[in-house]
DNA sequence: CGCTGATTTGACAAGGTTCAAGCGAAGTGG
DNA sequence: CCACTTCGCTTGAACCTTGTCAAATCAGCG
């Protein structure tokens, strides 16, 4: 697949940096679309079908999934406000993306970006640049997937989803999808996710809060469990500080 | 990361059929360059230089390395003939690329090949194109790596290794790289692939050819073992007909 | 208050890793 | 040209993590 799912907050960030005031963001083009509602289950669009629409979430949370051919579901990845999806060079979508929560969304076509971006270049710029970020993601959850034990998965996981919300690192985190996404996320299987939750839980790392978020109780340790490869900005520099 | 290693095979294939006489082919920039040779183990960049250049294998078989901050070794990918290395959009390359067999590159300034493409859009489009295909790639690695027994991931890469040599689907396939760097690329030890090959080797589905090449004796076999998902056109063409 | 589906927990088996040797091929020096 | 060394690969056995199967709990909802 590619480029179908892009996640935009590093982007975000980044770009508030360099470009104070610049002509037209990328996401001010969705801004002028109608907003869509899904709700909880509903698919937004299905693998294999014709690519024709881009989409920005505005509120809500998705799912990217995809089925294998032995009928293992794999979550490619979760999407939130900012992020866009469907972007792709490709006749076709690879993956089904689902609602898990109440959606919202922006539509955009694609032929009709495409020529937006051929007169704005650097529209076509941006995309480039957020579908680097997404290129780096994608190898770090390979990273994850493979050389992580459970718990140093579960680890990365609550931390990338306390990155995303919570903007000033309060510590409960919203976990709108059910164990078997996450499961199916960190390619593992549901009765790991939950001892693992339950594990951190009795060490007092987390707490769990109802079903659907947790509370993070010593952020150190989750990291220093999450360790050797968070994706974290600070970890990357330090990398590099080094060559 | 991002970029920074573009597979170049699928792209190859692609761009043949539809623009049949294209102005300026991506790789028809680098012809001009001269070829820059390196012996094994000898390093292009190192994870974290300053990304000023961008690379076209012309020879060989390299490998990107990342070494996670407990020491773990991880391989990213392996490189050869067509792929680019080193596109991307970051300040810093995000792993290290060293050669494993002799290996001829031709060299691209990073800048030259920014003016370039904003000459010439149609060349930022190719790359666009191969960094789809090459997000397509990295997820599929998601998936054999998080989902799949060490007998599958095995055979999957048997087979993508025997899809990007022996054009013809010649049974023997060449393996430069030691048991460590699959073990490495596989997120398995090296006793386990070992084992796996044996195992392959012993029910007559593959056989040993020296210590780097692997026969195919039953094609079929080795593609029903690898399954689920091994990233085969045919097999994706399959996934959309259903939708 | 009693369903229904999601989650947790337990017991057990399987697959992989780890630690430790044993082999074997390629290269070195005599 | 051959014995020797070395590094990479294979093999073996014990251990550990995670997956599997089954059952108990829990939460939300009518």
């Amino acid at each position: 697949m590619s480029l179908q799912l892009v996640t935009g907050h590093q982007s975000r960030v980044a770009a508030a940096v360099p470009f104070a005031a610049e002509k037209q963001d990328l996401s001010s083009l969705f801004d002028a679309q109608p907003v869509e509602r899904f709700t909880p289950a509903a698919a937004v669009f299905w693998e294999g079908d014709q690519a024709r629409h881009i989409f920005e979430v505005v509120e809500g949370t998705l799912r990217a999934v995809r089925i294998l051919n032995d009928g293992r579901r794999v979550i490619i990845g979760f999407l939130r406000p900012g992020d866009l999806l469907g972007v792709s060079l490709k006749e076709h979508y690879l993956y089904t993306v689902e609602a898990i929560t109440h959606v919202e969304l922006r539509r955009f076509s694609r032929r009709r970006f495409e020529s937006e971006s051929a007169r704005a270049p650097h529209l076509r710029e941006q995309l480039f640049s957020r579908l680097c970020d997404e290129m780096a993601a994608a190898q770090d959850q390979m990273v994850l997937l493979s050389r992580r034990s459970a718990e140093e998965k579960v680890a990365g996981f609550l931390l990338m989803m306390a990155r995303g919300q919570s903007e000033n690192r309060r510590p409960v985190i919203e976990l709108p999808m059910t164990r078997l996404d996450v499961a199916d996320y960190l390619g593992m299987t549901i009765e790991t996710v939950s001892r693992t939750i339950t594990k951190l839980a009795g060490s007092g790392v987390i707490a769990t809060v109802g079903r659907h978020a947790i509370a993070i109780l010593k952020m150190d340790a989750l990291i220093a469990l999450a360790d050797g490869e968070c994706d974290d900005g600070a970890q990357r520099s330090a990398r590099y500080a080094k060559a």
